[in-house]
RNA sequence: GGCGGCAUAGCCAAGUGGUAAGGCAGAGGUCUGCAAAACCUUUAUUCCCCAGUUCGAAUCUGGGUGCCGCCUCCA
């Protein structure tokens, strides 16, 4: 598989560190409120490459922290009157909810919290000074920029440029501007751990280094998150993992384009954004992964409701393919296959080749999705009542494998209550009769619960609105 | 100012040297009591503009225009 890697600003064919085994620490979100859609799109993005590991056969070590100490955090505890935890946990069990909205693969997902690590980040930092590497000025300890070997790889950027562009400098402890926090003092009234250097916390960039160290080992696989963190984040993160180890940190950086509202980008502090609860109420979380799959993970993407809708409406297109196999399922005849039912199965596996191959070229999640719909008109158009039950099977089980790699189609059709299935066969006997103003009641009364009828050839068909 | 990216139909979006995927929306049709779904047909002589390279360019090169991101917390 080929994947774009930051570091190399190229395409390079992805090789575990181990066979078999693929290691991927993804940034989480900083848990002081809910997450926007903007901060969806990484979950859902690196989701997807998980789920295509895990398809591929892959044992997949996946983590996704959560920076549960931050001054944003500790305002939000000030303004609320609670605990820096207490908001933590808030945001996290919010978090857990809208994971499982946008069907986030959660089995074996580690999900680090940053205060679970201090003690392993003390002693990182410790291990920094005693290389030369960091330097303690009272209680607050800052990485040595110049300590660190190729600053400024991963975005590109040269030391100089940084240092002349820095805007103002403000913190005259530093002795190199770009020096960054590793550990802070604590202020009056703020949560702190006990260290070295007296009462503080840790620094931002120290925690995914040291939760990617403790759980994945000194080098992983990939290393993933949206592209604003590209710098300073994951740049941090490398001088101070690899000044300490000496060993690559990430093999491999992933990063997603951003989220944009009207072409700006989705932030808090511009205050275009939408959380994602805010859309759960509008569409159901699965149109907004489908949306987040819609356009190449690199590529900036645009969010709208229009657009939203165009997507629902697509996935509706799927959802009825999906309806359709399963009502062949169930009509299908056990027969030996006729020669031109073999050639069904061939197309089948075309279609899952494009498939795969669109996955292998850099997580193309657009074309892949272009198969899926070139599946379905094909089963459409070429599968019937007649076609042997294995054939129709063997489409069945193939696109709902695909569609799992995606993490859509995933819902199973309900049972309907006792009551509407008696309406609905008291409108076929009407219509029986010929008696379509008491059947085009009946319908209407169910559109107006949120039941859609369709009489086809196939018998009376529901659906929610 | 420095660094990076993008520009494909009404909308969304793949395609990165061989003659424009797919979806949504629209139009016409088949089917249907009607509707819906599904299927068929149709919707970019053309890929921001201008030059160049080439037998051949949406794809490569140079220039221009517009938009976006990072350089400050940010997914």
């Amino acid at each position: 598989m080929k994947l774009y890697n930051t570091l190399t600003r190229r395409k390079e064919e992805f090789k575990p560190i181990k066979d078999g085994e693929v290691t991927m620490y993804v940034c989480g979100p900083t848990v002081y409120d809910y997450i926007h859609v903007g901060n969806a799109r990484p979950m859902v993005v690196f989701d997807t490459l998980r789920r295509y590991f895990i398809y591929k056969g892959y044992n997949v070590k996946y983590v996704v922290n959560f920076t549960d100490i931050d001054d944003k955090i500790i305002n939000r505890a000030n303004e609320a009157g609670i605990t820096t935890e207490e908001v933590a946990d808030k945001y996290i069990k919010a978090f857990m909810e809208d994971a499982k909205g946008l069907n986030l693969y959660q089995e074996k997902t580690l999900h680090p919290r940053a205060t679970e690590y201090i003690d392993h980040m003390i002693k990182f930092i410790e291990k920094l000074i005693e290389k030369g590497a960091a330097y303690n000025v009272d209680g607050n300890v800052y990485f040595n920029i110049n300590s660190a070997k190729d600053y400024g790889k991963l975005s590109k950027k040269s030391l100089d440029d940084l240092i002349s562009g820095v805007r103002v400098e403000v913190n005259e402890e530093k002795r190199n501007p770009m020096d960054f926090a590793l550990w802070k003092k604590a202020k009056e009234g703020e949560p702190y751990w006990d260290s070295p250097w007296g009462k503080g916390r840790p620094g931002w960039h120290i925690e995914c280094s040291v939760m990617a160290r403790e759980l994945l080992g000194e080098t992983i696989d990939i290393h993933a998150g949206g592209e604003d963190l590209q710098f300073p984040h994951h740049e941090n993160e490398i001088a101070q993992s690899e000044t300490l180890t000496n060993k690559p940190f990430a093999n491999y950086w992933l990063h997603n384009g951003m989220l944009t509202v009207d072409n700006q980008k989705m932030s808090k502090s511009l205050g275009n954004f939408f959380t994602v609860r805010d859309i759960a109420k509008e569409f159901d979380l699965e149109v907004l992964r489908f949306f987040l799959l819609s356009a190449h993970y690199r590529n900036p993407i645009n969010f709208s409701r229009e657009v939203m809708e165009q997507l629902k409406n697509g996935l509706e297109r799927l959802y009825n393919g999906k309806a359709h196999l399963e009502y062949l399922l169930g009509k299908a005849p056990a027969r030996e296959l006729g020669e031109g039912e073999r050639e069904i199965l061939k197309e089948i596996d075309k279609f899952k080749d494009q498939f795969i191959e669109s996955m292998e070229d850099d997580l193309n999640t657009a074309d892949a999705i272009a198969s899926l719909f070139d599946l379905v008109k094909f089963a459409n158009t070429n599968l019937n009542e007649q076609t042997p039950k294995s054939v129709v099977q063997y489409t069945y089980d193939n696109f709902l494998e695909l569609s799992n790699v995606l993490g859509i189609l995933s819902k199973e059709e309900e049972i309907l209550e006792e009551e509407i299935l008696e309406l609905i066969e008291k409108r076929t006997q009407a219509r029986k009769e010929k008696n379509y103003k008491l059947a085009d009641e009946i319908r209407d009364e169910l559109r107006n619960r949120g039941i859609i009828l369709e009489d086809t050839k196939e018998g009376v068909k529901w659906k929610r609105i």
